[in-house]
DNA sequence: CTGCCGGTTGACTCGCCAGTCAATCTCGTC
DNA sequence: GACGAGATTGACTGGCGAGTCAACCGGCAG
């Protein structure tokens, strides 16, 4: 029987996970000892142990739980037959709200995975190059379409969108930014603007 | 005296920290161990602490030996009195030369402190900082004259061509995207023809 | 020739921290 | 009320790797 946790033992591993993620968001991964995110969970050492195989799995937790959410989302407006700038406008705002809605995690997930190329990055490099090839499949779509000029590959496309997006939630993190309530949407409305801008025809008068 | 070493001191160190390059690239600045750089350098391990104080310093001594020649880039050609666009074209053109001139070198500077914002991101983001700042007055100075649009901040503006030209190294470096001498230019191209055309006036016929 | 000093060597130290484990507790079950 | 299985505890170990250091080398100066 696994019942014996007629909950408390899932409640304590979130307990565990949601510790971890704002002691990887104060210290950073490498910084922050297994014993930091036991004594921020208010449980002893080992038990960290006992739910996790090691400290890199709580971390590959923390993302995957999350990225697969992304994935989902953007599949979903993927589906739908919106035009491309609004699912890209779906998608970047989706991602602007998960970091409004959980800057901590955000912050984990970007500095400690998405961009640390070298240690968990390259271990999810598969699960993060999903999210691209989403995002390259809706501006290829759009491109058959007409609605996007086809003199670049969807591929540096999705590149530059998404790397426009987590440079400015980067910016937020590091306070190089203002973050006001009112700069979310903003954030996305411009991002949304410059790239879809550059994307879709020129129109008459310019260049 | 310090004549002592005719130069051969000198040469000594820069053997020590093009080796160090090579290492970082390969293994990573955690995962390579500092006698790993003497054995890439072909020296014995106490040299390498002769020449730097730790290991650290020398992964600092290379990026700002980098960084300040981009630095130094940017301000003249904002000095400069070209169109915005072509301002912007020149920084571009002048990372992406950068990574197809020594890929290694730029992959350690991106990989293991331009993204590494817990570890050396952190320590100098200050003059990380400059170049987006830097950026940003170019767009300050467009909009003030009327060659780009107002309404998005310069600072979002800077932060979003930065992260694009960034990602796409990003994909380079980690074979997500394709990289033959054609595509160079190319992406420089298209990361300008995109955010250029989305913060220029929009044309008439358009939206 | 001798002394000196910067350059060079690599074996060793020392602190740190992930991960282990044996002991203890808790609580449902019979 | 006692048995057992999972939950919980925290002291301990083991390995790793950055940084130290005492010895050694080689050439120039006097």
């Amino acid at each position: 029987m696994t019942s014996r946790n007629p909950q408390g033992a899932i409640e304590k591993r979130r307990q565990i996970l949601d510790a971890a993620i704002r002691t990887f968001a104060r210290q950073g991964f490498h910084a922050c000892r297994v014993s930091d995110i036991a004594d921020e969970a208010g449980v002893a050492y080992g038990l960290v142990y006992h739910y996790f195989r090691s400290k890199d799995e709580i971390l590959d937790t923390l993302f995957l739980e999350r990225w697969d959410v992304l994935l989902a989302a953007i599949r979903e407006v993927d589906d739908g037959d919106l035009p491309a700038r609004e699912k890209l406008r779906s998608i970047a705002t989706f991602i602007v709200e998960s970091y409004r809605h959980d800057p901590e995690l955000m912050k984990v997930i970007i500095v400690e995975v998405t961009r640390a190329a070298n240690s968990f990055g390259r271990r999810h490099l598969g699960k993060i190059s999903e999210a691209y090839a989403l995002i390259a499949e809706i501006v290829a779509k759009a491109q058959a379409d007409g609605e996007f000029k086809s003199d670049v590959t969807p591929q540096f496309a999705a590149m530059a969108f998404y790397g426009a997006i987590e440079q400015v939630l980067t910016g937020w993190i590091f306070d190089l930014l203002p973050s006001g309530s009112e700069d979310f949407p903003q954030a996305t409305s411009f991002i949304i603007e410059t790239i879809c801008g550059g994307l879709e025809h020129p129109a008459v008068h310019s260049r």
